[in-house]
RNA sequence: CUGCCCGUAGCACAGCUGGAUAAUGCAUCAGACUCCGACUCUGAAGAUCGAGGGUUCGAAUCCCCCCGGGCAGGCCA
């Protein structure tokens, strides 16, 4: 346990034996103590933590908050909990000061755990799926997946850092209506380079890129397949141009430093007989009815708005049925405790009707947890860049990452919360300066790196800090930043129950920032060998916790730059 | 029509299990290197937290209603 969450919870002991003792002296009536929040006040002049304790338990000790925190605080020993005092202030507040021992404790801790700092087994024994950019294998992946990219990714190292058992997986759409789409988008192409006046229909994939498989494929192949069964054409077509897209999502992702547990085809569900399953099991459980020759689930039977079709009409699945069996092959064939999935938010009306028919499958639906994910928009010259998927005119992944460093990419996708809609400063992302976010952390780490540099060719070797060493650190500028640095196991935890990895870069941001005030305000070489000492260990506790943050994001940590 | 998400300074956004002066960055203005990297730092100015009502000692946060924006509601995926 992190150095600040057991000053926390010895603080919560101290204020609850106070409490007991002051109703053992009747200081306080006899009633039970309510629940109280310790928090880290918004003004860290008022304190470093806050307990509301006085203020919750009013109605039930029948006196005003200010009354019963000075019972507390007579009764309070604050010995052994790296705090120093308790002072009372506004309506009712208990706010309590870290001593030197709590800094000096962040510091060894930081130093004693290294690459494992912030880490934690909160999640241990659990195995997590983290499903994400599945993009469509039809063509090739645009800004949404950029973003889902460094989401799902990130998301994933959160949780492993917080203890989970994680595997990465992509969903290969590689059968169904789509697969039917691009195949007769394929044939026209390819059949346009041998005969006139062939139309594209509208709902075709109209990219260059089908234009080049088709290409492709007839200088390889001429006109071979040109009169042959157009079944036998597609098929050629699909079995040549599809394994060429696979192979370019695994590359295109890999570049983006993304790499999969395992790429799932949604073919292996059909051919194994899964998918025709789930609707054999829905139907046998009751839960399916026939209505103009389709087979529907009762889906408002299980929470969902209304009912679905499982089955056209003309014999096939829709799309659902592979993912509710794919959904089923994670949770129960593969037994993970926990699915989630990263979607654009365009899904969400999806997931209730999901969740419904793995309920129906006896399924609990709890353990899909679905991460909504907005949209981007690309800014360029202070304007928004219109995209346009239908035209096949969308800027790419490719070409987003040609235009913008891996680092900023990761680093940007992940600013921002899932949920809100992100605008996408290309021009902010390739600037070198400190306007830029990514350059700004970067740099606080590569100026470490520069300074522990110059003491080593100075001849200042490193020693371990005694506690009076550390005892020198009471600059403003570097308690702030200690404290700051004593937060990372929490900010992980967070962003692991909250599946928002967003907390971390703004937090590493904010060390950054801490980082360069400190820098500006105190000299770390000065005349004082043991105060040098102690903040080239700060330094290093600077240097191990945004490190630590960045290699998370699979962004590099420079040794200069 | 129904459901979900969003609305916080000029811009982009934190804060939302209710708490003490609503945080941060950009942009604007004024400053700081003969000194560990100025890719940095200091200061100023800028917000009726979309509107109204309610719950509460206390609301950006919870509830209701309205306005505005986005998305979804196919035997498409």
């Amino acid at each position: 346990m992190s150095t600040a969450n057991q000053t926390v919870n010895n603080l919560r002991k101290a204020i609850v034996r106070a409490i007991e003792q002051a109703q053992a002296a009747g200081a306080l009536p006899a009633a039970e103590i309510p629940d109280f929040v310790i928090e880290i006040p918004a003004d860290r002049s008022h304190g470093d933590l806050a307990a509301n304790v006085a203020m919750v338990s009013a109605r039930a000790f029948h006196a005003a908050p200010r009354k019963i925190a000075e019972a507390i605080q007579q009764h309070l020993m604050l010995e052994g909990t790296n705090l120093s005092r308790c002072e009372i202030a506004g309506p009712g507040f208990m706010n309590f000061f870290y001593d030197a021992g709590f800094y000096a404790a962040v510091l060894k801790e930081i130093k004693a755990a290294g690459e494992q700092y912030g880490q934690s087994d909160y999640g241990a024994g659990k195995r997590v799926l983290v499903e994400f950019v599945s993009a469509n294998p039809t063509g090739p992946m645009h800004v949404g997946n950029a973003r889902g990219g460094a989401l799902g990714d990130s998301l994933a190292a959160v949780l492993q850092a917080a203890g989970y058992h994680v595997d990465r997986e992509f969903y290969i759409n590689d059968a169904g209506n789509q697969i039917e789409k691009f195949a007769t988008s394929l044939e026209v192409r390819y059949l346009q380079l041998f005969q006139e006046g062939i139309e594209m229909p509208e709902d075709a994939y109209h990219g260059q890129d089908i234009i080049d498989h088709a290409k492709n494929f007839a200088d390889k192949c001429g006109d071979k397949y040109v009169n042959v069964r157009p079944e036998a054409r597609r098929e050629a077509l699909v079995n040549y141009a599809l394994p060429l897209n696979i192979e370019g999502l695994k590359r295109d992702l890999l570049k983006y430093r993304i790499q999969y547990d395992r790429w799932f085809r949604e073919s292996t569900l059909h051919e194994s007989g899964a998918v025709a399953d789930i609707v054999r099991q829905l139907t046998e459980k009751g839960h399916t009815y026939e209505q103009d020759g389709a087979v529907w689930f009762r889906a408002s039977a299980f929470g969902a708005d209304k009912d679905f079709v499982l089955v056209r009409s003309n014999g096939l699945p829709t799309y659902v049925v592979p993912d509710i069996a794919y959904h089923y092959d994670k949770l129960v064939t593969r037994g993970y405790d926990k699915a989630i999935d990263v979607l654009g938010a365009d899904h969400h009306g999806y997931v209730p009707r999901l969740k419904a028919a793995l309920t129906a499958l006896g399924v609990d639906a709890s353990r899909l947890d679905v991460v909504l994910m907005q949209m981007v928009f690309l800014v360029k010259d202070g304007e928004r860049v219109k995209l346009s998927k239908r035209s096949g005119k969308a800027i790419t992944l490719v070409t987003l990452l040609d235009e913008i460093p891996i680092d900023a990419a990761r680093f940007f996708f992940n600013l921002r919360e899932a949920n809100s809609p992100f605008e996408f400063d290309l021009d902010l992302a390739i600037d070198k300066s400190s306007q830029n976010p990514v350059y700004y952390v970067q740099y606080a780490h590569a100026r470490i790196c520069n300074i522990l540099r110059n003491m080593m060719e100075e001849g200042i070797a490193v020693r371990d800090c005694t506690d009076e060493d550390y005892a020198l650190l009471t600059a403003p500028e570097e308690i702030e930043l200690i404290h700051k640095l004593s937060l990372m196991g929490d900010e992980v935890l967070m962003a692991a129950k909250e599946y928002d990895p967003s907390r971390l870069t703004r937090y590493v941001y904010d060390v950054a920032n801490l980082f360069h005030k400190f820098y500006n305000a105190c000299r770390v070489m000065n005349d004082d060998p043991s105060l040098t000492q102690a903040r080239l260990a700060l330094c290093q506790a600077v240097k191990t916790v945004i490190g630590n943050i960045l290699t998370m994001f699979k962004i590099t940590a420079p040794e200069s730059m």
